[in-house]
DNA sequence: GTCTATATCCAGATAGAC
DNA sequence: GTCTATCTGGATATAGAC
């Protein structure tokens, strides 16, 4: 009894993680709005009806997607900054782990597909609308303090480190937006190219800091 | 009688502007398929049938859009190549530019929404797919073309060219989509790190360039 | 040219059978 | 839990009066 609970219990999730992974390529691919709920229910192959025994609308769907999207990065990001390394270890981690992640996670991209329409439309949930507005900041603010602390012992260029942040998300986003519109015929640019915004001399780091990506 | 034609004509035309400008501040806002056609119309102060009579349908309106931001942007790109400056005034030029653009215009922050939206979904007329498939690689390969140029007489980075050009343009993306995003707060970071991206030495320039987009 | 009214369609959500 | 059938609302596009 208590075991078929559990394993009705387990099921269910699982169901519920087949609907936010189908819902997400969707959501990637067409936005929100363009998304029927009728598209999700074809493509994870049940029901339209059975579907809101899971979700109550279309618009949960991608609340609950917005705020896993939010807790995985923030975590990662928060994770980051706590590690002993040097400031300059953490950014070079940083740009070596997201520009892998763009390269190889269909998913990475698709999660910041949906970041981004999220950030800048207003045709989107409340909640997701709020979520954005209280979790957003994290990673900008996480890179500025490591950036800062970079600053202090001298490794990192003495810009504003609210703008190396900043341009350091954009160029992120921008290779993750470029990678999801351009699928298969995307490569990622020498990691270089990064690390020299933040060091000023990349000297031979930068090279195992490439070779090292291919692990 | 050829007066009045004229007269008419004009009228006609700038109506058709008038729809124009308020759909993509809605089409910016909200994306293309959130946006009711009935909205275009009140924002446009003119009934729903009469929309009818400029524009055959919301996908044309978006399409005729595109059309213009790639029109713009493509011609100021190649006009930039053309002129008589050295590869390194060249980029400094497009940068201080953009970054003005970024900062001052409420336009280009929407444009590039647009073209964004268009690049990254699946879900818009195929008419503006092809706009895309055909104008979207103009403005990346100018930049890659003058980088080349820049690297041939020693005054720009020897990265891959294709890259930097890549990074480029997704550091002017990202910018226009967080300031689209966050409007009023949105300060643009120092052009000096752009810059800095490109040229080795970035000596005084940088500041010159700093202060001359002040003008 | 411009409006109001409306036909048509389609998506979201619900009801009810199994 | 899962499906099919259906209700309901709303959005696009058209028709027809002025």
């Amino acid at each position: 009894m208590a075991r078929n609970f559990k394993q009705n219990q387990k099921m269910r999730d699982e169901r519920r993680e087949q609907i936010l992974s189908t819902a997400l390529k969707l959501f990637a691919a067409k936005g929100l709005a363009a998304t029927k709920i009728s598209d999700i229910a074809v493509a994870s192959q049940i029901s339209q009806g059975l579907l809101y025994h899971y979700f109550s609308s279309k618009e949960a769907i991608f609340v609950e997607l917005i705020r896993g999207a939010f807790a995985q990065l923030n975590a990662a990001a928060l994770a980051l900054e706590a590690l002993s390394l040097t400031p300059r270890a953490k950014l070079e981690k940083a740009i070596r782990e997201l520009l892998h992640s763009i390269a190889d996670s269909e998913d990475f991209a698709r999660y910041v597909l949906l970041i981004t329409q999220a950030s800048v439309s207003e045709a989107i949930p409340p909640e997701a609308q709020a979520i954005m507005a209280s979790e957003h900041n994290v990673p900008y603010a996480v890179i500025e303090r490591i950036v800062e602390a970079g600053q202090s012992d001298g490794s990192i260029k003495p810009f504003v480190a609210r703008d190396l942040a900043l341009v350091f998300w954009m160029i992120i986003k921008g290779l993750a937006l470029h990678k999801a519109a351009h699928g298969a015929a995307f490569v990622a640019p020498d990691a270089r190219i990064l690390t020299s915004l933040f060091f000023s001399s990349t000297q031979n780091e930068g090279v195992q800091l490439y070779a090292a990506s291919e692990e």
